[in-house]
DNA sequence: TACCAGGTCCTCG
DNA sequence: CGAGGACATGGT
């Protein structure tokens, strides 16, 4: 079966997923402090990423909200939490201490190399900005690429655990994860919004059929 | 009570 | 490289 098939298929059973962003862009832009930045969407999206690591996204989404009641969504308001203001927010996403450290320094690189603005890795190549990427420490493929898709917009596709499950189904197996995005990007048109939908559906399905595979 | 969730890092062979 | 363990909370 063509991939593009699965795809129609998918989006048939499950309608269009509604992932990102959680948040709308522009009302929460003026905050009391005028002038204050305190919500970055494209940030939020990237943060989201970093905290969905292995956990459940309903525990990710606590976290999050946290973090906006607390007008700390983008990365200069990260770095002026204390450590532990940080942890005890986004406690419920689980591996608190991982985390903290990971949306530290995550934070810390885009306030020193792009004043704050996560837009800004735009400027570079895909794969440059993936090099960058998985440069930083606790950013591995799959969250990369994540913040390529769903936070810069730009098409890559994303791998996970699903993806896998459901290309064992149709007797499609390989090692590494490079291999697995390969398939898919020389399968399809390389358009961003499929993108998203796509690995979206893939994990929206994978969910449901969690119990019946294996 | 176990097992799992929109992974990644570290260590060891 | 590749396997195995650590990281942590909340849901079923």
């Amino acid at each position: 079966m063509r991939v593009k098939t699965i795809y129609n298929k998918l989006l048939k059973k499950h309608g269009p997923q509604k992932w990102w962003p959680l948040h709308k862009f522009p009302s929460t832009l003026q905050g009391e402090g005028a002038g204050v930045r305190w919500y970055d969407p494209y940030f939020e999206i990237a943060l989201g990423a970093i905290l969905t690591q292995n956990t459940a996204w309903k525990n990710v989404a606590k976290a999050i909200e946290n973090l906006y009641n607390a007008k700390a969504l983008t990365p200069a308001r990260i770095l002026k939490l204390p450590t532990r203001k940080l942890q005890s927010l986004i406690r419920p996403a689980g591996y608190f201490r991982q985390k903290t450290k990971k949306l530290r320094l995550f934070s810390k690189w885009l306030v020193d190399k792009f004043d704050g603005d996560i837009t800004q890795l735009k400027r570079y190549t895909l794969q440059d900005t993936r090099y960058k990427l998985l440069a930083q420490w606790g950013i591995g493929p799959e969250t990369a690429d994540s913040i390529i898709l769903y936070a810069l917009n730009k098409p890559i596709f994303v791998i996970d655990e699903y993806t896998r499950r459901l290309c064992k189904k149709y007797g499609v197996v390989y090692n590494t994860y490079d291999e697995y995005q390969k398939f898919f990007e020389s399968k399809l048109p390389r358009d961003t919004k499929l993108f998203q939908e796509f690995h979206a559906l893939i994990v929206t399905d994978g969910k449901n059929n969690r119990t019946i595979e294996q």
